[in-house]
DNA sequence: AAAAAAACTGCAATCGATTACATTTCAGCA
DNA sequence: TGCTGAAATGTAATCGATTGCAGTTTTTTT
């Protein structure tokens, strides 16, 4: 790769009139100018970013910490973060942490290390080790859809997760639905905690007792949904319709009760989360909430950049507002059943 | 952040003892290394990762470009990679490409522009601009799944695609099906050359005859599948089995094709390729190519460092072993149908 | 105890840019 | 023509590391 000296020689100017005709090409007249870029056109030339980043303390970079790539619902968000980095000339770090809090660690270190300028984290953990903790309040992080815990709060763009359970649950209610069951996901996270007060907020307010043995699950994924809808079904007092706090594990316990011989939605109704593509593609499709993932996304590198360049921010909390999608798993509640 | 030099100060030493401490342990003596040590700790130094790269030349970074990053597919293809590319202390840098060339092209140029020492490539396209071609000779890539058009032969990482679709033919074939359809992806690709291949191959060996008016689609998509399928089953002679040239299409497929009345497999068989994991759940479970699509991803790294480090290689193609999935999507052909 | 070898450490150049400051060039005007 | 200020360009310091070479200290050898 040649440098910018190679263009000098070329063109016959200095560094200083190369690095210009980049970065102010106002400021170089347009006859050197034009020399100096056919002076890049001959020899390949290539701006070392590295080299500039050092100088400039800007790394251009943003690091996504996510807890598992292989949730579709992530990739939406994914996708938005990409897009809208790209366009501001910022590329993206992928760091895919499989809940291992070392790796989490080690991939928030490189804002520290300056490989990247902010930090988007798609979890609820303090992604910092111990020893890492206090150089954190220098550094631009923000979270999606889950809350960071920790002393520190950082600002998240989130979904109102209490409104919309409530609207799945009061749509359920709508149905007839009185006996209940939940497979939820991670329990410590705030998301679980404001999903589930949405949903006792409307049992409350119809007077339905909600009863804590049937919340089972503990994880965001498939074959938890399997496993949740088997022990739900072996309760004494069967659910005839199931929360799950994520559309892999609706999918997990659809599956999973066709399989015991329930049909979806007349014996048992299931509403998911998240509306990732393929559930309005399975049988029944899946009603579901629908998150705006990917504008979620883009918002969280607008507000990352927005702390990088130090303008203040309007707000700490951005939420973004949900779409009930009422599909077929969910339906009149079956007096037989 | 701090740098180098508050550590001299703070531990009594010289910038190289402290760069050495961290390089080279072994060449400094454990008396000073231990006073070096503190005095990070102190200061919370952390190396600037960008300056030393421009130092060394090495950005320890790697750039993924990604056709499409919501299928699920090359998700755990990425993973695989980003797995790998921790393990041997390498970041990787993601591009979605959205199939547009340009920023493709964009996302490319990072390799040239020193960020990233090496590129994995998702897609069969040439990744680099015009104008960048002839800089594109020094540069490591290597491609997964497709080959790279163009006149250099990059590595591959691939699944002996021909072999996968033969033996979904033979299979489809000794359920006594004899009309097929194909609906298949990008056809421009070689991965959809091997495929119809392995197909046609079959077909040779029982003498049942081709029709190329039996292959539709054209995008890996869920749209696409629900197209293809419709198409299919409005052809004067419908046919009893559906080839799908990724899972996508299948889902699409199986959903248009109970819309139109149609039991999957006892009217139609519906075969997919991939085998993403929601295809284990579906209603049928879809009979489909399993590719080690993780294995893959790790073998993309190790064969780009490779190249870097100016390890020759063994092979230019690296061929996996795929495993088919006999589910209950397919079945016998249905006489009456 | 002196000489030679080995182990440490430091000085200063270097990587490839950017940029403050200095210098040169030139257009505009009296 | 000569002067002034703006525009264009160059010089050299700088960013934060790494590293060849040289100098110093310690250890080993005889």
């Amino acid at each position: 790769m040649s440098t910018v000296k190679e263009v000098c020689k070329l063109a016959g100017v200095s560094t200083a009139t190369v690095s210009r005709t980049l970065k102010n090409p106002e400021r170089v007249s347009e006859k050197t100018r034009e020399r100096v870029f056919k002076a890049m056109q001959e020899s390949g030339y290539r701006p070392n970013m590295l080299a500039s980043s050092v100088k400039t303390g800007k790394s251009n970079a943003l690091v996504v910490l996510v807890p598992n790539l292989t949730n579709p619902f992530f990739l939406k968000i994914i996708q938005g973060i990409e897009q809208a980095a790209q366009e501001k000339g910022y590329s993206v770090l992928l760091g895919d942490t499989q809940g291992e809090p070392e790796r989490e660690n080690e991939i928030a270190s490189m804002v520290l290390s300056n490989r990247a300028d902010g930090l988007i984290h798609l979890d609820h953990s303090f992604p910092f080790s111990k020893s890492d903790a206090h150089l954190a309040d220098r550094v631009p992080v923000v979270s999606v859809c889950e809350r960071i815990k920790g002393d520190k709060e950082f600002p998240v763009i989130e979904l109102d997760n209490y409104a919309a359970t409530r609207s799945l649950a009061k749509h359920l209610v709508n149905y007839g639905h009185r006996k209940f069951g939940i497979i939820a996901g991670q329990e410590e996270s705030r998301i679980h905690h404001d999903r589930l007060a949405g949903i006792k907020g409307v049992f409350a307010d119809e007077e339905i007792p909600f009863d804590d043995n049937m919340i089972v699950g503990g994880a965001y994924s498939i074959e938890v949904g399997q496993e949740g809808a088997r022990e739900l079904m072996a309760k004494p007092e069967r659910p005839t319709a199931i929360f799950c706090f994520n559309d892999d594990i609706a999918i997990g316990a659809i599956f999973e009760l066709k399989k015991l011989g329930l049909r979806v939605p007349e014996d048992v109704s299931v509403v998911g989360f998240d509306n990732i593509k393929v559930t309005a593609f399975m049988d029944p499709p899946l009603t579901t909430i629908d998150q705006p993932a990917h504008e979620m996304g883009r918002k969280a590198v607008e507000v990352v950049l927005q702390i990088i360049n130090n303008v203040p921010l309007r707000r700490n909390r951005e939420i973004f507002p949900f779409n009930i999608l009422e599909r077929e798993s969910s339906g009149p509640v079956n007096p037989n059943f």
